[in-house]
DNA sequence: CTCTGCATGTAAGGCGTTACATGATTTT
DNA sequence: AAAATCATGTAACGCCTTACATGCAGAG
């Protein structure tokens, strides 16, 4: 899957410009992509090209021009299409995962540290998470009920593996400690 | 975070081929790496040529020559260099989140089952991952106990996603329901 | 006798990232 | 005066994937 479905998705809630897409691409966490502007100004253009969005370029009198793309017809069908077929199983990318296999070769006290830190990290995040939903829920509190369920949804994910990430750290270091050998 | 680190955290656990490496990074869900030959065998020439594995290479009278690699004190630094410094945080991709976010412009029916479809899926990779846990568990029953540990987290890890996406996939559905608007 | 497994490697290309580049406006 | 934001775009490169290529051995 292509980061050009993404953007699909972002329209079929409203049009926007470029500059709007990469941001919010680059906010979400469910989403994962970076939002760097060589790969959504690229797949705009592409996008634009294939006829599955339209361009509309505003020029304010002060600021650089803005363009707003739109889903077309084709465009809303491809989307469509998409939904329709099979969606592609998901994948969870954990390096401390890693870590812990390499770890067979290194102090149990360096694979303890990074444990910890880890957990802390994944701690943190998970605070920064819930403090964006509660501010996004607050900027949604006029909002239609099926875009402010669909937003929280997508939170929700994040949410949900962050959390399943941090339990399974702990049980990790549960399971370490509860080795015989020290080291 | 590189495929290197991986490799050498499997030769952590004992020396090997490369094959032998190709096939536990195709056969591992937490290592999400596809284990194709072109990235495995070009890691580890690489690997070699930093002094960072050793190579040994055995010409059996019948088949194909085996290269067994195996860390060396280099590597060994390395492997323990990168676990001190600080973990990258996990990313967790889902198609079906975009599925969701796109699901706007489709009808609701098409949402509803694509998420039933993606559910099921779920359901019988986790039946997959639990069948493969218990065959391993009984491959090493005479194990040492760390590396059965390892083993067991590694599983777990893959596990408890999974879970957590299959939860996740149930609660939108429930969300989605209980929308006012039918279509 | 064809297919699968063992075992190594190469070619071509897709997707994604960081960094560079421009230029005006607003904020500190 | 410096830095961040708006808004677009390009250059260079890294990691990873599929597919191709070779050759032997054992299973069906």
């Amino acid at each position: 899957m292509t980061v050009a479905f993404a953007l699909l998705g972002f329209l079929a809630g409203a049009p926007q410009s470029g500059y709007d897409l990469k941001k919010r691409l680059a906010a979400s966490e469910s989403l994962h992509w970076s939002g760097n502007n060589n790969q959504v100004y690229r797949a705009l253009t592409e996008l634009h090209r294939d006829g599955l969005v339209s361009q509309e370029v505003q020029e304010p009198r002060d600021g650089p021009a803005r363009k707003v793309y739109a889903l077309t017809r084709a465009g809303r069908g491809a989307l469509r299409e998409w939904i329709r077929a099979e969606t592609e199983p998901p994948e969870f990318h954990s390096p401390i995962v890693v870590k812990l296999l390499g770890a067979q070769a290194a102090p149990a006290a360096d694979r303890d540290a990074a444990l910890a830190a880890y957990a802390e990290q994944l701690r943190v995040r998970l605070l920064a998470l819930a403090e964006r939903a509660r501010r996004d829920a607050d900027a949604d509190a006029g909002a239609p009920p099926r875009r402010a369920a669909l937003r929280r949804l997508i939170e929700q994910h994040a949410e949900v593996h962050h959390r399943a990430e941090l339990n399974w750290v702990r049980s990790a270091q549960r399971a370490l400690a509860a080795l015989p050998e020290g080291a």
